[in-house]
DNA sequence: CGCCGTATTGAGCGCTCTCAACGAGGGTGG
DNA sequence: CCACCCTCGTTGAGAGCGCTCAATACGGCG
């Protein structure tokens, strides 16, 4: 792919992205390997739910392997995918801060091994490093702009324009870290492509097809490779 | 209002508050007193601009007096209000501890009064204040969880139900303080609550038309007056 | 081979958007 | 004071997008 190009989608899609690399979490080293110390590593099997929305949250999460979905139940049964995380990233911090309960519901989405941090545990490590703080609100001000973007996304854009902004995501969700951006292989099943998107399955199912015979992707059966990151990156309007 | 819907409505649209009180800010009321006290008064009118999408930005601001609406910009030209704050609350910090540039753009809706705090001046405080930094990370968690909330709703909800839902926030957001909830005068034009519920003015005309006609709201001129609150919470499908 | 969950396709309806016109109100200049 | 303009709000009509329902295909697994 053309250098430049790489880097306008990459500059695009970074205001959606909670890391600039998938998997990297801003916390600082020192911080990271005394939480994981006492933490307790827990094996967790593909469509298995981690936490449930409403739930008091107990602890946090480093994922040490594996892809896990954070979804939100609607009023009539919808399910909304907020994101993806993926090996080495930190979740379940936000609502232990807050002071909220769970607003959303973690799931795996592969086999997953994490090492959960008991919530007084973090809390204490928190209260006596202010690096960690630091780090942390540098994370979550990120995040905020990428949620506020995604806010604007949902309100006003089209499913076209949707999903071929999500599939760029995706693509960086399921990079193979030190691979090329290019390579990933996006593999998530309609029902949860929809979810994430926002739209119906068969709306989706439509909609990717389109893509498909423009030659924009290539899907082997769940996989969803991109062929043309032009297209989308115009089509999505970045 | 009976108390018992009261405390529905509220613990309800709790989840997409940024302040249980309108108005409210977290911050300890020492940094707060120290950063407004090597601040200056800056006075904005109505429709004029506080900062812009895409600069870096500037320092942080508390508003003492007035409303400022919170927008972005969409590729095709459309506008999307994102928040409204209202006096007392503190904004634009969040780009400054994410190193990022404004993601949105600051406008006043009334006649304003702020006080801007350099950017240098706002981390040097953060820096020597554990108990700043404790406010603001719980403040943000709490923030976190409230986008992802209106996420869900922009990605799933029809516009009824969005405009029920948005109403009953602005209700909260146009609250006189120390007064009752349901006394709140929602002054707001019709572009501006088009850009908020995230649709076409014509759609929102049509939409307040209808509940008006049901006898949910009472409209007089630019002021909307909540007249149903329990209608508007069943539709919101809080 | 039959079953079940998942994916795809089609048809039809309803919601939302766009375009266009009209009305109301406020401000300005003659 | 009136005529005009400009902005804002409202209404109507029509097109298109996205949703739902229903039927069909596909693929893995017992």
């Amino acid at each position: 792919m053309n250098i430049l190009l790489k880097n306008r989608i990459q500059s695009g899609i970074s205001n959606f992205l909670f890391n600039a690399e998938p998997g990297e979490t801003k916390i600082p080293e020192k911080e990271k390997l005394e939480l994981e110390k006492y933490g307790r590593l827990i094996k967790v099997a593909r469509k298995q739910m981690i936490y449930q929305e409403g739930e008091p949250p107990k602890g946090v999460y480093f994922l040490k392997k594996g892809k896990v979905k954070i979804s939100q139940l609607n009023y009539d049964g919808a399910v909304q995918i907020l994101f993806i995380y993926c090996a080495g990233e930190l979740f379940g911090h936000r609502s232990i801060l807050g002071n909220d309960r769970q607003p959303v519901t973690a799931t795996a989405l592969e086999d997953c091994e994490l090492i959960f941090v008991e919530k007084e545990y973090f809390i204490n490590v928190l209260k006596s490093s202010p690096d960690l703080s630091e780090a942390l609100l540098q994370s979550m001000s990120h995040e905020f702009t990428t949620l506020v973007n995604r806010i604007n996304v949902f309100a006003q854009r089209g499913i076209k324009e949707r999903l071929a902004l999500f599939l760029l995501i995706l693509n960086e969700t399921f990079k193979i870290p030190g691979q090329l951006a290019e390579e990933s292989e996006i593999t998530l099943n309609r029902n949860d492509l929809a979810a994430y998107t926002g739209t119906s399955v068969e709306n989706l199912v439509r909609t990717l097809k389109m893509f498909r015979e423009n030659g924009y992707v290539r899907v082997n059966g769940k996989t969803i490779y991109i062929e043309n990151f032009e297209a989308l990156f115009t089509i999505s309007g970045l």
